[in-house]
DNA sequence: TCCTAAGCGAGACGGTACGTCTTGTCTTCCA
DNA sequence: TGGAAGACAAGACGTACCGTCTCGCTTAGGA
């Protein structure tokens, strides 16, 4: 019968996994972590990961899931308090307070991941965005699809590079760039005034 | 004794470990192929391989460097009769030309690798041409790295963009929106007319 | 608090057990058979199974324990009223009846612990008998516990034949064949009448 | 391509294992050596061994049959000197001076198998001789497989309790005990001389 | 009537061993 | 003498069971 303990027990399972593989990931490349390795440092058992995750990979995606997730959750606050195409400072601003997290999947195939998932839903996000931001009837000259990963893209090209620099920076002086890369191009593309992105 | 003929053997060892390779790499993603696939389609002995290559990855590489070196040639080339900034409309009708090869490389970790180390050198490329069209002094609000970067994500979004709807497009119509996306920026951070990119 | 339903209960836990067991060797050897079997075919809980016995091991020795009691209690009862060496007779016809549980024991494991297990016992009880039917003075030429298990073998290895063979023959021609084979070595050792095994 | 030095290393491999398997025998029970327990012994890779044999017990076959050939082999040459039912002395010699091989075989499942196994074989074998002995004509009381069996399993019987008893006793002793369980039930159920068995 | 202690089912869990798979090294033979 | 063939050591993988455990549910005396 499955019942809230089993619920309670299975989520610290979960939990552990997760802490394990992120540790692990901040001192070796995904691909040379072996479930060995997450199980010595989780203490779980190996039927015990594999009734939860059918591999390591989607342990991984689970983890970066929950990231999105989270700064999912963020961006709608903010989007409600300054709403924009994206509130891309507030995001800059989470990103460095979980650094530690993020530090996780700026490597390997964490990036490439990041690259296909993170890029894929904040695509979705930002495309939703400039539809309601432009005239139904307008149609721009490049499709609304390809902006959106451009600019999501550009979000990510400036998220990495910020990791390889060790964050020297601070949140205000990426987002002042990100904003320079991509606001010429939004405008000329809309031909119309979108305000702050 | 190392000789003219045992140069030409080696060369068509490697030819065909590389033909392998990337027939191979048109079937399944690159992670999934096993160095042994790879020997069996190119009759190739298992220490012969090894006595090349290191592993499967540094063939992959290798291909890349032959398809960058290609198309720097060709870039290169194009450059001297309509010198700019990248000669895009000519990488992109090449890159149609290819298309066989090219497939090869938008998947899985050809996609990633193709990322990393094209990209890297796509940018290494762009930033020197930034450097020579800009006056010394001037000191951009964006560093040119950056705008390197840009530039060669963006170009390279367009070019998996291109794949994913099976090239329907001409290049000339992809050059259209690459020039679309990148151009304001440009425009806006040099404050100077840097003509056809 | 222990009381009586408890009791009760754990009888029926342990008959349901053994019968699943027994079931389930009549379709596969023992050592294919999974704890988890034995659970599902008995409706029984895990923990309850362990709370039983620590492994199915000991749950099949307690079965051909009961076995082995039964047919103690059958050989005295027959015993008393024909003594002699082994009511060798008696036993087969008993086995005759009890054909479907036998069935169980002649495979695998099962075999080897009967063989074990109940050889062991069935020389013990053949060894005392012959004990008693000696002078005391007496010192035969092979050591008595290799006589007794001489005959406990022979008894054994018939019942497997008589197994193997489907049980088409009567256990009075078993027991002529198990006689023939015992008796002329019986007195060649004993050198006097040791009447009817 | 296959050949003679494959055929040499494979060789190599398969005595490695085939010693680590005896030695560890010597140490505990067949069940619980695990296969990483013969390859860390034998220095052998996880699927080198996989290569070669099914599973351990297959690898324990294979020892098996190894010292059945060698017995058969014995025997027959011991056979070809003093002809007769079986050259039962000879065989507990050679026993003896295989002590620490055959030591391993007289436990756990080694003892199953060598029970199955090889009383199959020596079953085999006896009841051919016996065939040779009798009249062709002449129907023994009791079925010649049966008798077959029965001089298997008391040779067999005898030679699990003289290692059991740590070999005390010389193997004329042993053979004298064996001529002297089994020779009077041939002689009686033969009806004719067959001399020494 | 309610309480309470045990037996029990359910099944999550840590752990061990399995047999499979791939890698990179090595050795031998052949052209 | 370089390359084909392929045996090999190493070790990760995902699967299958094991025996332990924790949890609620039931059930039937005793309060």
């Amino acid at each position: 019968m499955r019942n809230d303990k089993d619920d309670r027990r299975s989520k610290r399972t979960r939990q552990s996994l997760g802490d394990a593989l992120i540790e692990l990931m901040l001192e070796k490349h995904f691909e040379e972590i072996t479930v060995q390795d997450i199980l010595d440092r989780a203490n779980i058992g190996r039927s015990t990961f594999y009734a939860h995750y059918s591999d390591k990979e989607s342990l991984l995606i689970s983890q970066i899931e929950q990231v999105i997730r989270d700064m999912k959750a963020y961006a709608t606050e903010a989007d409600s308090t300054h709403p924009g195409l994206l509130p891309s400072l507030e995001l800059f601003r989470h990103v460095k307070e979980q650094r530690r997290l993020m530090q996780a999947f700026v490597w390997g195939r964490g990036a490439e991941l990041l690259t296909n998932d993170f890029q894929g839903k904040m695509t979705a996000l930002i495309e939703q965005k400039l539809r309601a931001l432009i005239p139904a009837a307008y149609e721009p000259s490049v499709p609304l699809p390809i902006v959106a990963k451009f600019v999501a893209s550009t979000f990510l090209l400036l998220l990495r590079w910020w990791f390889d620099e060790d964050m020297q920076h601070t949140p205000e002086q990426v987002n002042d760039m990100f904003q320079r890369l991509v606001m010429p191009t939004l405008h000329g593309l809309m031909m119309s005034e979108v305000g702050e992105v």
